[in-house]
Formats: C-alpha cells, structure tokens, sequence
RNA sequence: GGGUAGGUGCCCGAGUGGUUAAAGGGAACGGACUGUAAAUCCGUCAGCUUAGCUUACGAUGGUUCGAAUCCAUCCCUGCCCA
C-alpha cells in the first residue's frame, strides 16, 4: 500500500498546469494547494475549526521545532500529531532541513547530520537523517519530508554539487529508516541555481522512487527569473505520476507561476508572518493595514473576498486593533490572508479545470501589484 | 506664606561650559518579510533654497570666544510644613 496517491485529473495542454488530487491517510484534497504553515504545532492565531472554515485541506509543521519544544516522544505519547493538535486532515512535516539553512551560524554539517545549538537555549542538538525520520515517525504525519541542506543563494558550483549528493545520500538514509506504512516519504531536489545539478538531483531522487518530489532551495534570494528558469528546469523532470511540491513558496505571483511550471502544493509563511506584520494580501497586491490612508476607511480588506474579517470588519477597524497590538487584529489579518490563498488556489484549479488557465494568468497578472 | 525638587524636541526622559539639532524609550510615519530564532526587523522623525543656514532645552536679561548647562529676575509644576 502506498500511503500517499496522486490522481492527475486535467492539465493544462499549453502550460502543463495540473489539477490533480493527492490522497492520505487523512482525507482527500484537491491540488493545486496552497498548506499554511503551523511549525509548533499550530497555525499561528488560528483554530483547527477556522482553517477547516476556509478550506484547508493539508497544513505543514515542524520537525525541529517540535524536536525542540515539547519533543516528539511527548507528541507520541498523545496518540500523534493530529490527536495532540486536534487536526483530523492531512499533516505535513518538514524535516528540519530548512533549519540547517536559516539557522546559519547555529549550526554545523557533517555527513553524518547537522549538529544545532538551540536558538531557545543554546545547548547542542543533533539532527541526522535517522534522527529527522524517526522524529516524524513519532509525529506522525502524513508526508513527510527527507532531511535535507537547502543550498544557500549564492553558492558556487562546487559546494552546491557537495551539498546536493549528501542530500541525496540524506534522502537514501531517511528511506531506510522510515518503517511506517501509513506516511509518505518526499525525497527534496536541490542543485542551487545550476541546472546540471537539478538535473543531477532529479535523476538520484528518482532512483529512489519517492511517492512525491519537492523542488527545495528556491526562493532563497534569487532573482525571481532565475527561480522561475530553474523551476521549469526541474519541473520538467519530474514524473507525471506523483506531486510535486515547491517548497516556501506563497506570493501570489510566485504561486500562479510554480502552478504553470506544473507544481502541486506550496507551503509558505508568508501569508501568516505578514498578516502579523500589518500587511493584508490582495488580487491586486498588498495592502498595508497599518497605513495612515485606512484610518477612515470602512470599506473591508477586499470588496470581492468572502472571508470572516472582509465579511464583518472594516479597515479602519482591523487597522485599529493591529496598531494598538490586539490579538484579534493579528487573528483577523492571519485568517484573511489564508482564506484569500485558499481561494486563490481554488480559483487557479477551477481555471485549469476549465480550460482558461492561461487567460486567468494573464489577467492575473495585469491587475497585480508587485 | 515658608521650605524643597524641578521645568529639555509630539510624550517620557538623559545630559551640568565647547566633540549637542541634543543619548535612550514611546508615539507617529514609511518600508521589509517566501520549507517561521519573526505579534519581528529596518528607516525617518525642527525647518529650509540641505557638503550650508535658520530656529530650538519655561521667559527675559546677563557672564563667556562659546550656554540646555553659570548668574539674576520673573512665570509655572510636584512634594513637605503652616
């Protein structure tokens, strides 16, 4: 049995955007996807019960920070990730690999795994592929990711060529430790910026025969062109038969572009992280609730969005509670900006669906901002 | 009425003769944020004809080459005593 199963249900002939359906343990969603990011467990601000309200069919978490904080024998011993939190649908986890990233000088590589100083106390972790794995075995989730390195941006050909065969010689080591039946294994392509090691990367992945393959280390600081050349670059590659996902990719802009290149799922904290940070998403850009120009404004967020806070709030009001730090504004912004990439998404199926995803894309972008 | 402590930029608050258009907060204004060390971080914040000038540390006058800083008088505020 395989835990995780793609259906491909129509693609686009000129773009080869996908609609498709990918199926868990826990219940079906439809793809293209966009999964809000819940690393402690939690969607920040957010209930079980509001991100269900508005569609979310798959979130993500995290394996490091959980590692760290509560620890996932304790989450083990709550029956599992999805009891602990109270999310019935589909779980994602990510490995920690993005952590040996952003963490930078917290940390140190060697084959064997990584080696962290915890940001919240500084002692020393380690993190290996076994480590990785069996920690989302403990978790529980229903994809998981392999332990990876996101190359930085920029790195020379050399380094990324190194760090991308450990990722794969990573992603061989994770498979052989994963002995549940019930989670998928997602092996992580890199290669930088530089073709031939994407290409490199996809082949070894393949090898392997992962139920799902993730495009890693994009959206790192490139310029976006030389993000969207590799992504067609390594798309291309990647086999029909099973989802594809880009990983930490969630401007609007950059979703409609990955969905063109063929991509399944995304994940990003952008759309929560700046919620918090006063900025609203819209079709035609951002929206900065903080500035002084909404103070009077009673109009909601976005006239065309159906969403609790555009339903019942205005911007003067949301601007309100932002600035004086309340935590409803925060919850406000945070659900009205998942709620629009939901509908986003939706709205980008439906299109490929119907046959007008091009057309979608373009007036898309006609009418967005930045 | 007597004593005492003070009056600093939008607010709070450092600063006791030159390196002070004046520390540091806060507010305000703007920006950033892409597998979350993020309800965080960064910038601006007297004005102008901006490598310079003007106006600024309760008010006025004085000492000095030079004052937010020293002196005099006045005004105002807090606290204590009558």
């Amino acid at each position: 049995m395989t835990a995780i199963r793609y259906e491909l249900i129509k693609q686009c002939p000129e773009t080869g955007a996908r609609a498709g359906r990918i199926h868990t343990p826990h219940g079906t969603f439809d793809t293209p996807i966009f999964m809000p990011v819940g690393t402690q467990a939690t969607v920040k601000t957010m209930s079980p019960e509001e991100l269900k309200d508005m569609g979310a069919g798959i979130i993500l978490s995290n394996t490091y920070h959980l590692f760290l904080r509560p620890g996932s024998e304790l989450v083990k011993e709550a029956g599992g990730l999805h009891k602990f939190m109270n999310w019935d649908r589909a779980i994602l986890t990510d490995s920690g690999g993005f952590q040996v990233f952003s963490l930078g000088d917290l940390r140190k590589i060697t084959e064997d795994g990584v080696t962290f100083r915890s940001h919240i106390d500084g002692s020393k972790k380690f993190l290996s592929p076994e480590v990785a794995t069996k920690v989302q075995m403990d978790l529980g989730a229903d994809i998981i990711m392999a332990f990876d390195e996101c190359v930085p941006y920029p790195a020379d050909h050399e380094y990324a060529k190194q760090s991308t065969l450990r990722t794969t010689r990573w992603a061989k080591r994770c498979k052989d430790t994963l002995t549940r039946e019930d989670q998928g294994l997602f092996g992580i392509v890199q290669g930088g910026m530089y073709k031939d090691l994407r290409t490199m990367s996809v082949n070894d992945l393949l090898e392997l025969d992962f139920p799902g393959y993730a495009v890693g280390g994009l959206s790192v600081g490139e310029p976006k062109d030389m993000m969207y050349e590799i992504l067609e670059h390594t798309v291309r590659q990647l086999p029909q038969t099973k989802p594809r996902y880009l990983m930490g990719v969630g401007t609007p802009d950059c979703l409609v572009e990955g969905v063109m290149h063929g991509i399944d799922m995304f994940d990003c904290v952008f759309p929560t992280r700046v919620a918090r940070n006063g900025t609203a998403m819209t079709w035609k850009g951002r929206l900065v609730i903080k500035n002084a120009e909404y103070a009077h404004d009673f109009g909601p967020i976005d006239e065309n969005c159906g969403c609790y806070a555009c339903r019942n709030y205005s911007r003067a009001y949301i601007r309100h509670l932002v600035r004086v730090n309340e935590i409803f504004g925060l919850r406000l912004m945070t659900m009205h900006n998942l709620y629009f990439l939901q509908d986003f998404m939706r709205q980008m199926r439906q299109a490929i669906l119907e046959d007008r995803f091009v057309e979608f894309r373009k007036k898309f972008l006609a009418g967005y901002v930045h």
